[in-house]
DNA sequence: GGAATAGATGCAGAAAATCGCATATACTAC
DNA sequence: GTAGTATATGCGATTTTCTGCATCTATTCC
């Protein structure tokens, strides 16, 4: 293997050798989310999970979409989903499914207008 | 995905995000090598190749076998391969063979007391 | 026993990643 | 325009990794 190839390589598993970034990952592969749904979910402040974004988006994993004022991220290559599988597979929790448990975030997203607002705490505006 | 989880994730990721690694990784691939051979093929020092063999033996992904004097290695979960290959296709040579060339090391495996020593068989990466 | 060879380990300075804080930018509402 | 919200970025201190050097251990041969 030619020093580039191992060096493109290297750089892909470095992008994916932080645990608030694989994280961030498994919430994405529940579909596009917004910043402040991630910084809710991971209970990390806002600057830092931002950080992690553009690390994760310099490498070309994920890629965002603004919409107003909230930016969506989603997953930017469908082979990452395999990877991470796989990775499951070497640490030995193949079949571990964790549900994405919803929090009290009010994005757009995350509190879209439903007929029933009891479900959902009041979203000032 | 709890932290549990991806922090041993981000363990295998750490492990693989070193060029030098993933090398050895790949001339592992065409079966066991021991360390002169690694060292040869990859124009490193003996304590570096050790030191990177040490840490993917802690990390699970290699493993050793003693023969005499010397020590041999080979890849310690089958499911690597895979992973390593997805990985290139998301780096974008998925199908880029490369051969080894092979190089002057003198250890019983390199050189096996045939007719002729110049030709060895190619290693497929 | 000693010498030679293959490999492992410990240490230290350099380089890089982590993570907090403050601040900057982009958009919306008024 | 100003104010407010959602997100991004720059800086700095701490921690971790990298990598060379010297040294140590294990095995074989004499």
């Amino acid at each position: 293997m030619p020093t580039s190839t191992a060096e493109r390589q290297a750089r892909l598993f470095k992008a994916l050798m932080h645990p608030v970034r694989l994280q961030i990952l498994a919430l994405l592969r529940g579909g596009e989310q917004c910043v402040c749904h991630l910084e809710a979910h991971l209970g990390q402040r806002q600057a830092y999970i931002s950080q992690q974004l553009g690390l994760l988006r310099k490498a070309g994993l994920v890629a965002d979409r603004r919409d107003g004022l909230n930016i969506f991220y989603h997953i930017a290559c469908p082979e990452l989903f395999a990877l991470l599988d796989l990775a499951r597979t070497i640490t030995g929790e193949a079949g571990m499914n964790v549900a994405v448990v919803p929090s009290a975030c009010l994005c757009p997203r995350c509190s879209p207008p439903r007929g029933t607002p009891d479900e959902m705490p009041a979203a000032k505006l």
